[in-house]
DNA sequence: CGGAAATGCGAGTATGTTGTTTATATTTTC
DNA sequence: GAAAATATAAACAACATACTCGCATTTCCG
């Protein structure tokens, strides 16, 4: 009984054409995103995986055909939430205070659910080869989100590159919540209310004495 | 919590009695520092290290009994680094531009030699398990040194914490750092002066409306 | 010198890890 | 009820790596 099984591309990976399978397959990605947040990309086995998704190691392999792959569908999935909640927060013409009360505070649950996922991915895990025109293209919208921001609500001033502070900006405002995460911190409010305090005083520029 | 019975963590092997051999620790420490840095906590490695120091494996085991004794001692001299440069720049009674100048100076420099090895030690690397201690100890010297400065050039405001102060703008400066040292941008001249805006701007308190 | 102590070497080993496959069992579909 | 889709988990093969051991070389000191 020969087993007649079709594999004339190891590289296509099966898709998912019952209910079932659409949830286990989901159920895969929600679970790599926790052993990946939890463990890091060291503990991130496709065993690991399995067993944490409550499935078996060759489920995963019948929809994911190597570790990276799997890696990638992490990646997209969280890079598009993250780039939702800065577009949104930034979308209307907002005071200030009210843009940074909003994004803090869709950041910080952004990354409650996963709380060092950000880091991981952008540190640790490798660089997806497979896709890294969108690896790119994420950088570029994240960053010019950010920079759409800063134009809004900060004066132009002689010599103020708005891509600088804008790369600025974005990386305190992830230092502070990545700090946060790893002491089990992103509730405290007053943490909250500082992260604003930061974004408002750097954006409306005070501070500057004699310059 | 009593005593625990940690198994006191053997530090060296051997003591380096001649000059040579205290000049192949060092190289020993250098290196390990270097290949933390570069590839992390995944590739760490002690046949790695050895390599890189221009050492056989053999003779870093003469002085390290394991991998993690290697660890702690790079997270020794790494730490005694950043303690010193934080504590001289917040020393005296400086103008409050003057101190962030000096400190984003000092912290770059620290930080260009082995760019994301901080971040390496406090995330990825285990916690010790000989000098948890020291390493408790370390974190709050840390925030101390930032929390004096907070006190200093932050005028007390009706619940404004200096210690939520503190680890903002710390893990803020760190984020910022961090993430200039994974582009290779930390010695963009507009980086620091950016960086150095931002303390000043949050420390001076502007942008608060209405409250 | 010259012997002893200190230092350095690196192939080898033992032990584990892990990505992936495969043969088989169960469920769904029609 | 049969074929297709889906799930299982034991087993494997390949690789990685922390650490040892026997020996070579350098330094010390009378």
């Amino acid at each position: 009984m020969s087993t007649r099984i079709a594999k004339p591309h190891p590289r296509m990976r099966k898709q998912p054409r019952q209910a079932r399978s659409r949830a286990t397959v989901e159920a895969i990605i929600e679970a790599a995103a926790h052993v990946l947040s939890g463990l890091g990309w060291a503990g991130f086995t496709t065993n690991k995986v399995a067993e944490t998704a409550g499935v078996s190691i060759g489920t995963l392999y019948q929809y994911f055909p190597d570790k990276l792959s799997l890696l990638a569908a992490v990646r997209r999935r969280h890079f598009d939430h993250v780039l939702s909640v800065i577009r949104d927060s930034a979308e209307d013409q907002k005071p200030l205070r009210t843009f940074a009360q909003e994004l803090v505070r869709g950041m910080i649950a952004a990354h409650s659910i996963h709380p060092t996922l950000h880091q991981v991915l952008l540190d640790e895990a490798p660089g997806d080869r497979g896709s890294r025109a969108a690896h790119a293209s994420f950088q570029a919208q994240y960053l010019n989100h950010y920079a759409t921001a800063v134009a809004s609500y900060r004066k132009p001033r002689k010599g103020a590159d708005t891509e600088a502070v804008a790369r600025v900006l974005s990386s305190a405002i992830e230092g502070v919540i990545h700090n946060a995460a790893r002491r089990n911190m992103l509730a405290a409010p007053e943490l909250q209310k500082q992260l604003v305090e930061l974004i408002c005083a750097y954006l409306s520029g005070a501070g500057r004495i004699g310059r």
